[in-house]
DNA sequence: AATTTGTTTTTTATCGATTAAAGTACAATT
DNA sequence: AATTGTACTTTAATCGATAAAAAACAAATT
């Protein structure tokens, strides 16, 4: 049956919704509610009613009002709001970054559903759509085999991604004056000062700056194809982050560093520089993900012989 | 259940073998039969039981022999050899091709599975599959939206096509002369020559030939995201080609000569003549699929209305 | 007349079960 | 040492069913 995630979240959110307008409030109409937690209306029905339950909404249909504040501890746990796909994903890769998982490994359904306490049919679901990231391949009716987090995956990563992000920027550099983008760039541009500024106690902020930068490089010009590109550089660097903490702090000041004089060069329009910044930049950071990688050998796939089983570890 | 496609597949294929060693001939070992068929053991004796059941070959343990090459009216219909998701995916194509189906338009699993006449599950997996070509787009729990064959898809994947395919056109004007692929490259000049020579004839080969030829040039840097996109390339002129017949000889005349100008200018080494060549072939290959595209417009998809419904033709 | 709410229908996410195919194991045969 | 027969185990592809969420319809209210 399907998980009801969607409702939990929207339960939790409605309750810091709740505690924000506070105690005596009027509540928005269900309509207004749904568009507000992004459901449909009938969970925000599912999601009142059970706030009317707990006392914290009065239930007349009208004029539903806050009627008190519920305590966090009543709050459903951030694990059970996170969709099933993506606690497969986290913990897929957590398995093949933290343990270094080898190429040519083989990865099961069949054991990976075992394992991660699900129907097989979302473990494949899953991997069909991971499939992408390029880390692992099928072989029709004989699994997946994993071509692993290697250096060759992070060079061939980062030659398309130079290729993307060049062509980016060399348009964005050519963006009339009046486009907004030009705004939004001077902003990212103070909020990396402000960044630098408590660097100390922030350094993690970066992930997502580091995030919203390159993907407003990449709206100069458009392409579905430069985006989906830009998911697989996002998932990756998503779970680096969390799994690399190796100077971190020194690494992000560094990459900070690198963005502003990267934005320095777009706002002078000068494509030579543009694209110097932005080699510089891709350099850098490409370094800092094959220091990570667990080395270049992509191990032929063992066939006709028992091959060595996908480990990942359980909940 | 699993369907068995595979052991239908191989039985039709081993039909073939046995038509081509001929009567008396003795067959090679199982093993042997299974790499030749790419299916495992397992399946081979399935097929061999059934080949005996017919009279085909002979039983006999260690000496089996071609006893009696079987007619082809005994094969399994080509229908019945093709997997499920292949099977989905030419239907939806034809149908988002030939029917020309809009953008916006909302398609849903389970009118697709009963359509197609299969369960909910393959038509998901197919779709999560699928969703890597850039011609819809899932929103959560809420199905998917047709993005569709427009011409802002064509131009954003000839933009990345381009940009791919100069790499490669460059890298490959600097192999090393000892590389193999010169002498590859020189095959498939001679295979465009003798088709050019036969065009009236055998203008329908031509699209095979450019997918080898397109292939080839990739491989100069191989990188497993150019390739992941030349699937995309390569799907959507392999329906492309089927569908739109328009001009179809002169097209692939025209086609022919700018893949010999671009083989000549690969030879000669000058990048260039390369680039030129290159842009060349790849703004005339844009403008024919151009043409056949539905037009510019993205419409925003429906939301809270009931949305036009995807029509899929019955089997 | 447009919102808002109550009710019903349709669709997606997820499960568990079943069959085909792959793979394992090993002894018997050439 | 490779090939085969036999028998078995494991895994992938595919189905149908069910609960949650979305969407549509209908009635009530301002």
């Amino acid at each position: 049956m399907k998980s009801d995630v969607v409702f939990k979240r929207a339960y939790n959110d409605s309750l810091d919704l709740i505690a924000e307008l506070g105690v005596g409030a009027a509540l928005p109409s269900e309509n207004a509610l749904g568009a507000r937690l992004g459901v449909s209306r009938t969970t925000v029905r599912k999601v009142l009613a059970a706030l009317a339950d707990k006392g914290a909404v009065s239930g007349a249909p009208r004029q539903r009002r806050v009627r008190a504040v519920v305590q966090p501890t009543q709050r459903f746990p951030d694990a059970e709001t996170v969709p099933l796909g993506a606690q497969v994903e986290r913990r897929f890769m957590e398995w093949m970054l933290r343990d270094n998982a080898c190429p040519g490994t083989a990865v099961n359904e069949l054991e990976l559903a075992r394992q991660l306490g699900t129907a097989t049919t979302s473990i494949r679901e899953f991997l069909n759509r991971f499939q992408r990231f390029g880390l692992i391949e099928k072989r029709p009716n004989a699994g997946w085999i994993l071509k692993g987090f290697t250096s060759d995956f992070a060079l061939e990563l980062f030659e398309i991604r130079e290729l993307f992000e060049l062509r980016s920027a060399r348009a964005f550099a050519k963006l009339p004056p009046a486009s907004p983008l030009w705004r939004q760039i001077e902003a990212l541009r103070e909020e990396h000062l402000r960044l630098l500024d408590e660097i100390e106690q922030r350094f993690h902020d970066f992930s997502d700056l580091d995030n919203r930068f390159h993907r407003l490089i990449n709206a100069a010009l458009p392409n579905r194809f430069v985006e989906d590109f830009y998911e697989i550089i996002a998932m990756i660097f998503h779970y680096h982050y969390q799994w690399n903490k190796q100077d971190e702090r020194q690494r992000n000041e560094v990459a900070i560093r690198e963005h502003l004089a990267y934005i320095d060069a777009l706002t002078s329009r000068d494509v030579t520089r543009v694209e110097a910044a932005c080699r510089t930049h891709l350099a850098s950071a490409k370094e800092t993900l094959i220091r990570s990688t667990a080395g270049p050998a992509a191990v032929p796939p063992q066939r006709g012989r028992r091959r060595r089983r996908a480990g990942v570890t359980p909940a």
